[in-house]
DNA sequence: ATCGCATTTGCAACAATGTTGCATAAATAA
DNA sequence: TTATTTATGCAACATTGTTGCAAATGCGAT
């Protein structure tokens, strides 16, 4: 199975919960917040258990936390896991009515090479608005 | 007073402790935190006062909010408080240490050409580093 | 398969952050 | 000055995140 296989490859133990959530969080088609994640496992993963199941992945690549424009945390899966680098530049699209996060294309090396004299870590770029979907459920 | 005549513009009631935060954000050279502003105004200004305060100026467009790659929210004086427009997608670079805030170049019209098929209400982009100081403060 | 050690988990307790309702105080309009 | 509206403080509560520790589980080595 792949997902076991994820967990293996980065020495993280394979435990039914960890399993679980993973494969969740990889066949999910939005992002889904901490609390999406309480309430899906509710009665069966203590809510400190998947803090801690969550921040493993982090560590790891496995997932990826995005902050929304009001500081909420939401989780992806990393179809990236493999490539460590880079990763923390990728620009982003969520949709504030389905929580859908789509990638948008990389900032140009033009405006890269604008700001290269300060000391970045990382950039995090992150657009939001409705999407087509929802804008036409709304008209409804 | 500068400072009363931004509240009195933006119809918003002129007491002192608005005066005293408004005064406080738009002196300040770095962005400050709920609780930088909690400390400060320890013993003076209840918690849930400034919570409603900070809410009002934001409504405003008298400080923005900045939410850094941690998700903790910071606030900093809007220079531009009179252009309603566009404000939200200036993009800004953060001190993880000194917790400075500066503007970055916008992003190039290359790029936005690129997005502009999607609902965009506001784009976020924070580059976060340690700056110049700080990293010579570091080697001492 | 079993043993033993390291890691993971649940639970309780706590800390930090944010919200709501309501009585009182203060600001502005009349 | 008075009346009306808005802001504030306080208590209570909700949400989010952290820590310590005992019990359960995973896994490598027998
Ligand atoms: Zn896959
Ligand atoms: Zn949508
Ligand atoms: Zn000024
Ligand atoms: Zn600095």
């Amino acid at each position: 199975m792949e997902i076991i296989e994820l967990l293996k490859s980065n020495s993280l133990r394979v435990t039914n919960h960890r399993l679980a959530v993973l494969t969740y969080i990889h066949q999910a088609t939005s992002a889904l917040s901490h609390s999406d994640l309480e309430s899906n496992f509710k009665g069966e993963i203590d809510r400190v258990s998947l803090y801690r199941i969550i921040n493993a992945f982090i560590e790891k690549n496995l997932i990826k936390k995005i902050i929304d424009a009001e500081g909420q945390k939401n989780y992806i899966f990393n179809a990236k896991h493999n490539q460590k680098e880079d990763v923390n530049i990728q620009p982003h699209y969520k949709c504030k009515t389905c929580n859908d996060i789509i990638e948008l294309p990389e900032l140009p090396e033009t405006y890269l090479e604008k700001i290269k004299g300060l000391n970045i870590d990382h950039i995090n770029v992150l657009a939001e608005g409705v999407c087509d979907v929802c804008k036409e459920e709304d008209k409804k």
